[in-house]
DNA sequence: CAGCTATTTTAACATTATTTTGAAAGAAAG
DNA sequence: CTTTCTTTCAAAATAATGTTAAAATAGCTG
């Protein structure tokens, strides 16, 4: 049995999400805004979070930076349509995933699994060690940090998410519309550009000649993949 | 194939829907109030509703909270005015996403395609083994790589997609017509040759000899088809 | 809050792989 | 033996991806 820590300033929201939940058979806590979102943390055993963003008193931002200090439960952060996206994408916040308003039922139930998965699977106490291998390419995604034979190269968010997508995945077949509606969270139309411009810096960072990549290869007409050998 | 439900009381705006939405392959089904809506949910099997809000009868709100009672069909609102926006965000009502008018068919076709990715993919749950075979042909969906007797071949998406047709549905026979209208997902008009072509050109890459095939059979008058047992 | 920097997006264009076409040669059927 | 359907080939058209630079945006720093 777990308990789900649910927090917005919108009591429809807060109750919608308590209906969806608790119907899934989760225990919930409610808070209103972050100030009490904390104390509740303090005084329950909880083992997820859902935060909405805008808040009055302390906002989500804030307000899970400062429950980072002290813990590790999964946040998942509420955001309004892509409003903070880049903020969030940054993930120096320590979000661990987030959902744009308004959603669906099922993708929410389906992403508290799966943090809840990954959280208990890890003992809880510690959040694994988050090491993505292929090849020689390696991402520690606790410290956001990725290297290529052993050398650290800087990625900006967008790259780093898109890297991430397909390390988790090697071998598998990505178009640019998965890409971009996965690293984006936000359907995709006429940004096939944009996806191949960033592929095109990820090669530049990651490969030795970009003209002719080792790993981020391109299966023509269906998308892109990460080797799964290297 | 996929059908979605428009609803809008204007009927020149279900028309244009219609007609965007056919030639993109789905299935439609109309209605012109939230009652009718509501009706044709229950007879028809529909995987996604596109709703105006303002209608006669019964608004489009009222609409979808009585739809989800019953089911967790993704639903797009249409919107007019700006100003419903944040109710909608709000999401107390249970729409998954909304588009205001006057719109673009493009970003109608990319919201629709993104919302049933979701559902799909989310509902869907167990995604099966994606791997086909018959007899020294293997093909990785996910992948999206074949390989004849362990060795990898390159195919280019037509020839991927005519094969996976044929591979999926061993030893039926299809007809060049049937094969373009499967593939291409457009009825065929004078095409023949063109699937003849791409037959030859998937011969090349997994036969040993192209004159003699031994998977990939021609039954006169009727079709191609890949031996069953191989 | 003004100016600076890094990042992301847009746009135009180049390049390359794929698809279509059309015509001619080759099999199968009647 | 003639007709019809299929196969083959290569050139032309199309579509997908790659590249580059500049414009827009967001985030920082003083």
């Amino acid at each position: 049995m777990y308990t789900i820590l649910i927090c917005d300033d919108d009591r429809d929201i807060v109750s919608a999400l308590d209906i969806y939940l608790t119907s899934e058979g989760y225990q919930t806590v409610k808070a209103y805004d972050g100030r009490e979102a904390i104390r509740a943390a303090e005084t329950h055993e909880v083992h997820l979070i859902l935060m909405d963003i805008m808040m009055p008193e302390l906002d989500g931002i804030r307000a899970t930076a400062r429950l980072r200090e002290g813990s590790n439960v999964p946040i998942i952060l509420l955001t309004a349509k892509s409003e903070d996206t880049d903020k969030i994408l940054g993930l120096n916040i320590g979000a661990d995933d987030y959902i744009t308003k308004p959603f669906n039922p099922l993708e929410v139930i389906a992403r508290v699994k799966s943090q809840l998965r990954r959280y208990t699977a890890l003992g809880g106490a510690e959040k694994g060690p988050g090491l993505i291998t292929a090849g020689p390419i390696a991402m520690d995604d606790g410290a956001k940090v990725v290297t290529v034979d052993g050398e650290p190269i800087s990625l900006t968010p967008i790259e780093y998410n898109i890297l991430k997508l397909l390390l988790s995945h090697p071998g598998q077949v990505f178009s640019s519309t998965q890409i971009y509606e996965q690293v984006w969270n936000d359907p995709a139309y006429g940004s096939e550009n944009t996806v191949a411009v960033h592929i095109r810096h990820l090669r530049e960072k990651i490969e030795i000649n970009p003209a002719e990549p080792r790993y981020l290869k391109v299966v023509w007409g269906l998308g892109y993949k990460i080797e799964k050998g290297a």
